[in-house]
DNA sequence: GTGAAAGCGCTAACAT
DNA sequence: ATGTTAGCGCTTTCAC
């Protein structure tokens, strides 16, 4: 920088401005700065500058998980409710491991991200909050009292209760709903199927899986293989574990929908494909993803506050795996 | 950091070295420190020590698009390959633009990461190396001659030469390519394929799409409308049109592998799926994550030196849509 | 093992 | 509009 002011014939004050396209400055100096900026192969250290201003205009985003296509849905999203804001993303990806997602937000707020936004957070309020050190946050998928901190969310309840009240209106009764994990905080769905099966009187059953395809089917084969009564149909808690059901299902000779009616949830790009041919309950991903970048924009311009939360309604598509042929 | 010093009764210097646990401090000292650090709630500022040391122990992770998952294979290589070595990821998402992935590797070079993943790069060598100024650098699934840029990928001409070899010895005499946009520079499945036709004296068909599997579908319907005689077998240059294209002749009531065989190439998870049952070419892209991790970090460790590449043998999977029965 | 001093490359007042 | 002067928070010699 000191080369390129000298080179140029300027302070290196005049150089940062014109780096920084600082509307206070010359046109002649600015592509006298411009040129030998150029001739000399200089480009600023960032590092140096976001150091040095307090602010980087740039957003932390933590996806939970690769493997499921719906992030990448929230990815886009999150991509074009950023466009021109000027603020960069920086992405990290957590793992099974509860303790790497807070280490990828205490990574974040150690590079001075503006503000973080999460995409699945399993952890809990006060450790996120403790991690984050008063950067604002958006979580997405889930509901979080922390100052700060907003939520975007589709109602998860509403999800679980619309999928019995699919199933149930085709006439099924023996209902299952394949869970994740008992000790996640994501129990929402679960208590929505659970609080609809109770609504006309069914009796529910739970199974626990992991939220993947291998998951799904290694789940729905166990119960297979238990000799305990077939359900005449399941809601899974994600379209990936209902895609790894109607395998086990297809591996096991039965069909679906006349065996066994499948629903899932979050309505992938593959839940439509006419080889899958999935029912599942749209949790709007791209407009989460959007709306969670507006709300960290609005964070941004307005200080701190009490959460907010914003909760979108979940939206049944009816495919072939609870379509016609289905009633038991 | 100067209060964390007075709390604890050291030096600056001191907390310094306690924080990135070196080992010439007392155990009596070091625990003060801690003590202090945890009581003041004081974590490092990354941005400084970075600044100040010349080294950010962070890796670049540049993917070009999260929708495919195969991409979700190379990152989990990558992870793998990094484990244990200290160093951290930064991952950017690159874009159809193609001005997006160099401002992404821009981007890291200005944060001075230690070195860059590309996974999937479309532009110019030139342009990469300006870019780069310098910053290590590994490519996965494409072979670059540029100093200080290594190469990881799976042999893509002999991929093409393999599905076309799989296709012929089932009795397929008109086998049809689904590429990839003319304009890439991702050529060499394509040349496999037209070498491999040229062998077995077929004619060769080529149809351009872009690697999607909304592509796939729209290539393939309109292939179909077109009202051209159609191919009892097509390869597809990667399985997301792949599958793309068994959605569109589902459609039109052909049926998968008897009326039309397909093969895709990444062998991606859902390729296994029984659903699907898709023949694919296997381009081993967790191996090639770690691959490119494992390079990665001996060009950090090695310094400057000329290119290296690494090339892995394709390997074929047949499933249903290629099965028995496929014979024409 | 510990402390003092000199930067890393930039931005941000302030004065001109 | 442009130059000057201090830092940002840390790491790093280098003496003690």
């Amino acid at each position: 920088m000191e080369d390129v002011a000298r080179e140029a014939g300027v302070s290196r004050a005049l150089v940062s401005l014109v780096m920084r396209d600082s509307p206070k400055v010359s046109p002649a100096k600015r592509s006298a700065v411009l040129e030998s900026a150029a001739a000399l192969g200089y480009s600023p250290n960032r590092l140096a500058s976001r150091l040095a201003s307090y602010r980087t205009n740039t957003l932390g985003v933590l996806f939970l998980d690769l493997h499921n296509p719906v992030f990448a849905d929230i990815y886009d999203g999150i991509a074009d409710g950023l466009a021109g804001s000027g603020n960069q993303v920086m992405v990290a990806v957590g793992s099974a491991d509860p303790g790497t997602e807070l280490e990828a937000v205490r990574s974040f707020v150690d590079l001075r991200v503006d503000g973080v936004i999460l995409a699945g957070y399993t952890g809990s309020p006060e450790d996120l909050a403790a991690a984050l050190r008063g950067t604002p946050a958006v979580v997405i998928t889930r509901e979080l009292e922390v100052d700060g901190v907003d939520s975007v969310l589709c109602d998860d309840f509403r999800s679980g209760a619309l999928a019995v009240e699919h199933l149930h209106g085709l006439g099924h009764r023996r209902i299952a709903h394949v869970d994740i994990s008992e000790w996640l905080p994501y129990t929402a769905r679960r208590e929505g199927y659970l609080w609809a099966m109770r609504q006309f009187g069914l009796e529910p059953l739970l199974v626990h899986s992991d939220m993947t395809e291998r998951g799904g089917r290694a789940a729905m084969n166990n119960f297979l293989a238990s000799g305990a009564a077939v359900p005449t149909a399941v809601f899974a808690h994600n379209d990936l574990t209902a895609i790894g059901i109607m395998e086990a299902l297809a591996s096991h000779g039965l069909a679906v929908p006349d065996d066994v009616a499948v629903v899932g949830c979050d309505n992938i790009e593959v839940a439509a494909s006419p080889l899958i041919g999935l029912t599942s309950i749209d949790q709007h991903a791209g407009e989460l993803g959007r709306l969670a970048a507006g709300a960290m924009l609005k964070r941004l311009a307005g200080g701190p506050g009490p959460a907010v939360a914003r909760k979108l309604e979940p939206a049944l598509l009816v495919r072939r795996s609870t379509g016609p042929g289905a009633a038991p």
